[in-house]
DNA sequence: GTGATATATTGATATATATCAACATGGGCT
DNA sequence: AGCCCATGTTGATATATATCAATATATCAC
């Protein structure tokens, strides 16, 4: 059970009635993390559509090696994991708060039933699975495409904020060793496309990477 | 403009009625192309919902290298990039025939409008939508998670028709030079797993294979 | 501040796979 | 059959990145 106010807040469902909340608050649930936890592993039954409200999850897969392969850092508010709920499949990946979460769990089966034929909620749902689909071909692009120095200026460029990262974490994301970019940052330092400014980088000369990766 | 009874040929189309298809048939039209010949580039703008109906299809990125990175290779009958329709952004990635083949094209401001708000092509819409997930999924799974012997394996265990492929095909669908792959083989012959017979392998030990890559 | 612990860097080496070049095989065509 | 061109194989070498080990730096608790 699950309160309306804290449903109103997410997009998702902006444009339900008061009415259609309160029967959406009677299929869902509030789950709490701690950072860490796992929320479900690759191979279980998915039977929970899954709303991140609060906190980092991210998705993964484990290699033969035992390394982790992040496919995914979600912050709130995503819908996690909906294209295995809607085949009715078992997780394709293994999930796990970075930070303390706290997720919304809604029974699919009747959800189905009862909102997914609403137009606007269909349409939400969409937009949440295309995205998805934009984000793994930009996975895809960034893993198999490019090599290490191509993918860090790529992700530097597009996303800022990642350079105030904790390296090895960002080194995991970008799926290379802190080693090697470590190595990276080191090049374009000292081909000046970045600086160092305090204990992390500013970009110097986008025009540059930019170039490194198009 | 595009005939009704093909159009209802498509699964797809199936729950259509025949005012239906014959209103489908004014905003869609048939387009057809030789072997080699390219459906649409990276970047390029999307403006049709396509339908491959005839030929194989492959979608692929270039590499900074010119290697080309075969994304999907598609068979009859699917849908062609629906996300970056549906989006309204560039494609992705770049298109091209394998072999000689068709596509229908359908406008999609106009299928928008009238079709996509029937549950039926709605769901189907859907349906398309959560395989190219499972599909993308796969492809990561397959080429970011595993090395080259194991992404050998997993791929003959699941398609056993793969041994049938030319394999200089294989390899680029499987992101490793046709050299990579011959030494593979190789290996795998060596150990009994598989064997020669005729100018193809056949499988002799599947589980041994299966180890390689679970 | 001082020390303790986590994080980052650097260098040396190992490894997987690509690349390049030579050679072998196979399937179609006259 | 025999030739030709496409396809496959093999070996030698190059390259990118991982791995391992040592050291340096940052962060946090006290």
């Amino acid at each position: 059970m699950q309160s309306v106010n804290e449903l109103r807040d997410i997009t998702f469902f902006e444009n339900l009635s008061t009415e259609e909340l309160e029967q959406l608050a009677t299929i869902s649930r509030k789950r709490k993390f701690s950072k860490g936890e796992v929320l479900f592993y690759e191979k279980d039954e998915s039977r929970f559509l899954t709303l991140l409200t609060d906190g980092i999850l991210k998705v993964y897969k484990t290699d033969p090696k035992n390394n982790e392969i992040v496919l995914h850092r979600f912050n709130p508010k995503s819908l996690i994991a909906e294209m295995a709920v809607f085949e009715g499949i078992p997780y394709p990946a293994s999930a796990a708060f970075e930070t303390d979460g706290t997720v919304i769990e809604i029974d699919f089966v009747k959800f189905k039933e009862n909102f997914l034929c609403s137009p606007d909620i269909a349409f939400a749902f969409f937009k949440s699975i295309t995205q998805k689909i934009k984000y793994l071909e930009s996975v895809i692009a960034l893993n198999i495409v490019l090599d290490s120095t191509a993918r860090v200026a790529k992700y530097i460029c597009e996303n800022e904020e990642a350079l105030e990262m904790k390296h090895n974490q960002l080194a995991q994301y970008l799926h290379m060793t802190p080693e090697t970019l470590s190595r990276v940052f080191k090049k374009f330092a000292k081909l000046g496309f970045i600086e160092k400014e305090g204990s992390s980088y500013k970009i110097k000369n986008k025009e540059a990477l930019t170039i490194l990766f198009e």
